[in-house]
DNA sequence: ACAAATTAGTTGCGTACGCCACTAAATTCG
DNA sequence: CGAATTTAGTGGCGTACGCAACTAATTTGT
């Protein structure tokens, strides 16, 4: 008759805890990662979404992302400031930027990749290749905005 | 022969950056949860530690967070202000500052305890109790010292 | 065609976090 | 016991994010 409340006083408890927990200790290994391409780890997120974009709108790559639309232009500003991104008004519609590597930014994001290989098979190599890959698929469902859904929706119960 | 390098080019082939991304969307879901006792995501996990620790120094509370001692302090500050939390210098080791709740600390915890297990239990319908409980433990194995250990160990290859 | 509504971004403010440099208190050791 | 070292936190600076309020550009409804 213990089972019906799980383990609610186990230290994580809260799924976003433990994600929050998980994303600080990752950041600390993969910052320091990145650092001799004088990056954070979360440059190089944003960075390789615009690679494989191409020259996507901001609002696009916000969603991409999972980030609010604000916080991608704060985020943007020491790349851009570091000459790293360039954005440019779209002719077609004067209310939406493009985002699109400087060639700069494109040196950067080969170098950069280069580390992000390696950490990926560190990754796979300490965790499993298997499991990782679940792992992946994991944390993309659950950043899903179908998942966001399912978890809003019981709101009204 | 294209199983050498699996997923490298998957949007989140970097595990950090799917973790991040995960992290921003239940960072907006859970804050709003914690909206109506005045507490974000972050605060109420720190808060919930305390509640189990006692009067913890800040450094155990750093590293049972797995966060840097000065971003505790950072993190700790509008809690201070708000009144929810006190710091109290250890007088048996000068150095050390006791961290406890205040009475209208303990009150909002409560609060915020049950908006807590109201979202896990949420998440578990949503993502299934099992798949929940192996998560958290995946996430906790992730954020582990051990870990952090075996990632970094792989960098004298 | 034009006013109203919608869409795309920006700015200001506040929290979240980490690193480095610095202070203070304790511990170690000659 | 006093100097050197280690340990615990703080403060400054920079990035990471989100919300609310605001501007500018486009689309819609009449």
């Amino acid at each position: 008759m213990k089972s019906a409340k799980p383990c609610t006083d186990n230290p994580s408890a809260c799924v976003n805890g433990a994600v929050r927990r998980t994303s600080r200790r990752l950041g600390q290994i993969y910052d320091e990662a990145y650092a001799p391409c004088g990056l954070k780890a979360t440059q190089y997120a944003v960075l390789n979404h615009i690679a494989k974009a191409g020259t996507p709108k901001m609002g696009e790559l916000a969603q991409t992302l999972v980030m609010d639309l604000s916080a991608l232009g704060h985020t943007l500003k020491p790349l851009v400031r570091d000459g790293l991104v360039e954005l440019r008004v779209d002719e077609l519609d004067r209310r939406t930027r493009r985002v699109l590597l400087t060639e700069q930014g494109v040196q950067t994001h080969a170098a950069a990749k280069r580390i992000s290989n390696k950490m990926a098979e560190r990754f796979d190599l300490a965790f499993g290749r298997e499991a990782a890959a679940q792992l992946r698929q994991t944390l993309d469902l659950i950043a899903s905005d179908a998942f966001a859904q399912a978890l809003l929706a019981q709101a009204d119960d």
